[in-house]
DNA sequence: CAACAATGCTGTCACCGTCAACTCCAGCCG
DNA sequence: CGGCTGGAGTTGACGGTGACAGCATTGTTG
């Protein structure tokens, strides 16, 4: 924080200005997040970030990256945590998903909402699959266990997951006005863990 | 397009500049709108839209609030097209509900991501709960004749849309890869109404 | 016909992302 | 031990943007 006669070179200043920029991203979405300001609170010069992120849209894919790596640990704990049983282990699933959206909500949009365009760099991809390799293992196991109708394990766990994800949606975007988001949580494991009972 | 002689006054920029702006959100996504790119494009100085928009994001919830009212004409269509068997009419929903997804991704964004941060102005709330109309008249429909489990048909239809919703946003964000969002809406269909089916 | 409000225009400001050219420093090779 | 090289940070500039202030033009209304 203060300055203690900074050395000419920073030491990491990637990693200082991913930090920085998850902070800023809390504090103002992806939106009006600056280079520039990043730089700045950093205490490097503007043009500095340039060596570690080529472009800007660098910057914000390295952030969802990371995001998604933070995002998948926290599925993982919340799968492991929660015992054998299928239902336990959705139930588990699910509110680890929407507690991690409602913490970071501009992290989850950036993640979500990165439109790589066409492109869409395969790093960022693989690290989003990563992140629901939990889910996917769940549902499989599920299916071992009968409890889970069959099919492609990551189809059913992508199924389940994109209702969440829009839950979150549209919590973030002011849709549900004054509904509280875990009662309907609730009420949405229901239909989903009906949903994929085997019939 | 020519430039008429172009009176003073513009006749209705208003509705020209939001008719160019859907043009350039579908060519070119939300992020890199320009108002001063609009202006140019309809032929008037980079200040003029101020008058009608006070705001770059009051241009934007306007557009997000037609983007509304499209997406609701376009569902209240397929709700009466589809005829008044339930699952038929849920069935129709779901693909008019992508169908415009697909059509329109950059507005779709736009209208779901539209963080109005904490003010959420009320007009595109109004908008947005309006085009969600069919979707809650469809279920309560489905409870009268028993095809549907009970409860606020609100939520009920405000979890089936969130389903809807993240299957659009994982589209959107190549998270599915390859996957044909087509085969994966039938079988979330087919999820979705095992879901709501009553016990 | 005169005042007025609405609408559009010009000019300016601060800021941003990107780029090029320069500088500083650490570590390696001789 | 000294010079070289190349990565990391700096300065300065350019074009573009959103916002604002002040001025010009118009259509309307009294």
């Amino acid at each position: 924080m203060t300055t203690a006669a900074r050395p000419y070179h920073h030491g990491n200043l990637r990693e200082a200005l991913l930090r920085a920029g998850e902070q800023a991203l809390e504090a103002g979405g992806a939106r009006d997040l600056s280079l520039r300001e990043l730089a700045r609170e950093v205490g490097v010069s503007h043009a500095a970030p340039r060596r570690h992120f080529a472009d800007k849209r660098a910057l914000l894919d390295a952030l969802a990256e990371s995001g998604f790596d933070q995002f998948g640990a926290r599925l993982a704990a919340a799968s492991e945590a929660a015992g054998a049983d299928f239902d336990a282990r959705l139930r588990g699933l699910a509110h680890a998903y929407v507690a991690f959206a409602g913490e970071h909500p501009a992290l989850m949009e950036l993640m979500f909402a990165a439109k790589h365009d066409t492109d869409a760099s395969p790093r960022l991809r693989a690290a989003g699959e990563r992140a629901f390799a939990p889910a996917i293992l769940a549902v499989a196991e599920g299916q071992a266990s009968g409890a889970v109708v069959g099919g492609d394990p990551e189809r059913v766990a992508l199924i389940a997951s994109a209702a969440l994800q829009g839950l979150v949606a549209m919590t973030r975007n002011g849709m549900l006005g004054d509904t509280s988001l875990d009662g309907l949580l609730d009420e949405a494991i229901e239909r989903l863990v009906l949903g994929l009972r085997p019939r």
